[in-house]
DNA sequence: AACGGCTGCAACCGCGTGTAC
DNA sequence: CGTACACGCGGTTGCAGCCGT
């Protein structure tokens, strides 16, 4: 939403920037917000064809939008693992916490918050939560150095104080990052109710009725057709009892740590339409290798990877284990991400 | 109803990093 | 090693809609 150059038809800027080859194409790329329409060329392609170089898929999906934009809108809005809707306190809670560990680490609070977006939460950060803690640390006087400073150790504002000895604490304990357990609970986190609706987009931001037509045959099995004729998310469809899974909470690890080696079964789409949903999904994101292999052998490469899709990211040298420090959820006794 | 301020959030920008050549 | 390109991240912008007057 930048300020335009020049308005296309449907209010999206046109800006005169040449992506040429043989200095004889000139595309104009589009800005703005995106059309439906373009919405479902990239939907579209990016079920059939998977992901790939995100300026090749911008060309190849017919989109006059440049690959940045393709990756973001997908990212932030299309993907079909997204969870839309207002935070609730659990998740708002968390951030909180994480963000008192982590600071700014947009992507790496995400990476903790399936179904999130780093953009999403940075904005919900930047709008709402910053100023109620601003707000809070206002009220409780006592704290000199209240501010919405970006230090770790800065922003809670007395409301969940750390201190280093917390800190190293739980820094050191990191043994137990790799479970089972957690990795049900997160399958519990996402299933629990019908929040969890992998086609958000289509359930949810358009009225896709009859829609679903375009996508592929596998992917249109995933979805289901209520009453009222609305496409819902047929991953939605999740029974937490059948699934055996926990009901309490443990904080999903990051997704770029592989929690079950699974990332070598295939999963067949059609037998996660009633359970297991996700179960063999590799949480690995390193090697950016989430395929998922339908029924019809069509591979579709990181569309349902859950987590925040590309976003988790190997720690690097001088980073925390934040692993092991979000192995203590005694912080969330009551966290159970039902939302 | 009209207006103006405020807020939420989608999207862009710039920069750092990784990788291929 | 240097360069080019792609990706990912955090910061920022500005439109659209809400709300109070």
């Amino acid at each position: 939403m930048r300020k335009p150059d020049m308005m296309g038809k449907d209010n999206t800027t046109i800006t005169t920037a040449t992506i040429n080859t043989n200095n004889s194409i000139k595309s104009k790329l589009r800005k703005g917000l995106w059309s439906p329409e373009e919405d479902e060329k990239l939907i579209r392609y990016m079920i059939t064809k998977g992901q790939g170089c995100w300026s090749d898929i911008a060309r190849n999906a017919g989109l006059q939008r440049c690959g940045k934009s393709c990756r973001l809108r997908w990212i932030n809005y299309l993907r079909p693992d997204l969870k839309r809707g207002a935070f609730s306190p659990q998740e708002e809670e968390l951030i909180i916490h994480l963000h008192s560990i982590l600071g700014n680490r947009w992507s790496q609070i995400a990476a903790r918050l399936p179904g999130r977006t780093d953009n999403e939460i940075k904005n919900f950060w930047n709008s709402t939560l910053k100023k109620r803690l601003k707000i809070s640390s206002n009220n409780n006087t006592s704290s000199p150095n209240n501010s919405d400073s970006s230090d770790p150790r800065d922003v809670m504002g007395g409301i969940m104080p750390m201190n280093e000895h917390d800190l190293m604490t739980m820094c050191m304990d990191s043994s137990s990052s790799t479970s089972s357990s957690s990795m049900q609970s997160m399958h519990a986190n996402m299933a629990l109710t019908d929040q969890f609706d992998p086609f958000p987009l289509l359930s949810n931001r358009y009225d896709m009725t009859g829609a679903a037509g375009f996508l592929d045959n596998n992917m249109a099995a995933c979805l289901n057709h209520n009453d009222d004729g609305v496409v819902h998310g047929g991953y939605g469809a999740l029974d937490p009892n059948k699934m055996g899974l926990e009901s309490d909470f443990s904080l999903p690890p990051l997704e770029s740590r592989s929690i079950e080696d699974n990332s070598s079964t295939p999963i067949d789409v059609k037998t996660h339409n009633n359970n297991n949903h996700f179960k063999n999904s590799s949480f690995n994101n390193t090697d950016h290798h989430h395929h998922i292999q339908t029924s019809n052998n069509v591979v579709v490469e990181d569309l349902f990877g859950f987590g925040n899709h590309g976003q988790g990211e190997n720690f690097r040298m001088g980073e925390w284990d934040f692993e092991g420090l979000m192995q203590d959820m005694s912080y969330f006794p009551s966290l159970d991400f039902q939302v």
